[in-house]
DNA sequence: GCCACATCAGACTGATCGTTCTCCCTCTGT
DNA sequence: ACAGAGGGAGAACGATCAGTCTGATGTGGC
């Protein structure tokens, strides 16, 4: 009784080599094609996994694009944008701006793909739809990170500042993907006079 | 030879009762639940027309698609939002502001739909495809009204701080689409301070 | 009445979609 | 060596999609 059973480890933490092709494949064609775009085909051929391990991995499409929204808040929102950010400066007000630069350089990269959030937020318009309800707490989970820098900053109502932050955040994204690679350079010019005019807390 | 042709005229001016039924459902349909979402069999059965009739007006989807964005442009861009800025407020700098009191209202009613133009942006993400570049086309419009504005008010680079101003715009919608119903209050505060910091042109 | 044309109703094609099924191969632990 | 599980290849299913074809029904101009 004392040592593991191997067939039961293997069972609860599946074996990393087909699951992780199938997802890093449809992280890859999901974030720049949209969710619509990509048929289960495509990922099949792409990852060269049989169909049947697919859908021995994930119940159905929607379980897949579920588990892409996951790894896409790790690997983009902390990993990447939470990781420049906190890279690139140390005060936090600095670090709210900073936000702009890291944008800058993704917007003229050769293979920016815009916010998976937002696109499945539009892509699947009923509110009701777990996707969409994923990425709109995905989103939420970016407001957390710019509230949390609010209040170190010590200004007043993080969250209504943090709302008005990501406005800016989102509106450049669209404008970056309607061809405007400037377009955080124009919302951080945007941010620093919101931030200089913005009240802060009493000490 | 001086009467017109009935036949002809009757060609180059299509009969409105079935075209116009296709062209109002096409509206309805594609602006709350998007492009993809809405097949070809939905828009015949709500618009009560049969399909040939559809096909005969209307050569393929994307010519329905087009057809709806051009109806969109006039109805949404040119007489919702131009028409109600230019009754709310006479001078240009108001005019710009008065945007926002317009998406108040338009982010508080019942029926939101969001922006057009951004959703087919995102849902046909090759830039080569004309539903892709017909969108970015009337985004660019909305940036002319904008921008026709900026010069009344006699701003430097009205081009700069028209495309500032759409990422307001764009960001709002976006946030609106989120349930964030203020948004539109959230981004007129920002306009505020970033009109107030805007340069004039010398007179 | 008659002709031309728009419209309607509905079956149909071919492609694509998500999903399931069957069969075979290759590991791995004992 | 053997059992069992994981994975691979591909056929197949039912649904849905855009788009076509046929044939009947009105309808307006001569």
């Amino acid at each position: 009784m004392g040592a593991a059973d191997p067939s039961l480890v293997g069972g609860a933490v599946p074996r990393p080599k087909a699951r992780e092709r199938i997802l890093a494949t449809a992280y890859e064609l999901f974030a720049h094609r949209g969710i619509q775009a990509v048929g289960i085909d495509a990922i099949v051929e792409q990852s060269g996994v049989a169909r049947q391990t697919l859908y021995r991995h994930f119940n159905s499409k929607q379980a897949l694009v579920l588990a892409f929204l996951e790894r896409r808040e790790q690997l983009w929102t902390q990993d990447w944008l939470r990781g420049e950010v906190e890279r690139a400066a140390t005060e936090p007000e600095a670090r709210l701006l900073a936000i702009f630069d890291v944008f800058d350089g993704w917007f003229h990269s050769s293979d920016f793909e815009g916010c998976s959030f937002i696109n499945v937020l539009l892509e699947a318009a009923d509110p009701a739809d777990p996707i969409h309800r994923a990425g709109a707490a995905y989103l939420a989970g970016i407001r957390e990170f710019i509230k949390a820098l609010a209040e170190e900053a010590g200004l007043s109502d993080p969250d209504g500042f943090a709302r008005k932050w990501h406005i800016l955040m989102k509106g450049s994204i669209i404008s970056a993907g309607e061809g405007d690679c400037d377009a955080a350079r124009r919302a951080r010019a945007m941010a620093a006079v919101v931030l200089r005019e913005q009240a802060r807390r009493p000490d």
